[in-house]
DNA sequence: TCGGATTCCATTGACGCCCATGAGGTCCCA
DNA sequence: TGGGACCTCATGGGCGTCAATGGAATCCGA
């Protein structure tokens, strides 16, 4: 594992800029990807973000639906088409476009989010009250799967 | 097996450390895990902690649920966002965060509680308040554990 | 030539690492 | 069997390093 793991809030200056952080930075060079791989998430108002990983999902995903289909060109708009990479410059920051900050409305401070093979960002106070519901959400689908297992036993 | 067993009560200093106890340092190295892998206890004001044995745990949740999905992302944000990696320095002492102080409303003392594969951290009165319901919950679960054994013979 | 973007540099504050101290327990030997 | 040396572990504090941040300087396209 030791994919992105952990939460981190961080500031963004004047420019736009913001400083990943530390932790994920190098779970990017391990992963062996340059830059940072990120696109609006299709769920909530947040961005989602990560390296090779990520990519690998996306293609795994994609590779279940036939190409030339409607649905596989709505998925590959979302995941390849709405996606940017951004450089990390020397200090460790990337730049987020106006359009990035608009969709998850960042405004002078950003959370990191780590899920493992990839990592979301948000705005901190709209992070903190999807974190009650994502619990919420986890222990529902946990309850589920322990159903699921009983009934199957 | 040999987790986490016992509990110990050691003291937090003004910088926010506390001593592992010995013991689960040592069921630590054993497991093979470089530092202490921690979240917010779903069900209680407590820290849950351990090293790869927990992280297997979760790891195999998360196996039953497609990527890219808010499900998955859900669990994704509950177990591996809110979650720590803390390092242990070469005294065997963690740096708690402030967020997980207040979580588990920690204050100049915390109870290090063994359960096998993971163990908790409390605030001792909270714990020992907590400690007797666990108790009598324990034995409902016994208890029914056995009727269902007889019915089912 | 102007505006935006990228690179470089300086500051500061938190955290990691190190050493010192002291309490408690164990082992060995007289 | 009692005393003492030794060891382990918890705890307190000091200091160096690195990450985050703000701002200046340079480069490039419009």
């Amino acid at each position: 594992m030791a994919g992105f793991v952990s939460h981190y809030t961080n500031r963004l200056d004047a420019k736009g800029r913001v400083s990943v952080p530390a932790p994920f930075r190098q779970a990017l060079v391990r992963d062996g990807f340059e830059g940072l791989y990120c696109f609006p998430s299709p769920h909530h108002p947040a961005i989602d973000a990560g390296g090779n990983q990520l990519v690998a999902q996306i293609e795994k995903r994609l590779l279940g639906v036939a190409t030339l289909t409607e649905d596989h060109d709505a998925l590959s708009t979302a995941f390849y088409g709405a996606s940017e990479t951004l450089k990390i410059d020397g200090d460790g920051r990337v730049m987020l476009s106006e359009e990035q900050r608009h969709y998850a409305c960042l405004d002078n401070q950003v959370t990191f989010v780590g899920q493992g093979y990839k990592f979301q960002i948000w705005e901190p106070e709209r992070f903190k009250a999807h974190r009650a519901d994502a619990m919420k959400r986890a222990m529902d689908v946990l309850a589920q799967q322990s159903a699921k297992a009983a009934g199957a036993a």
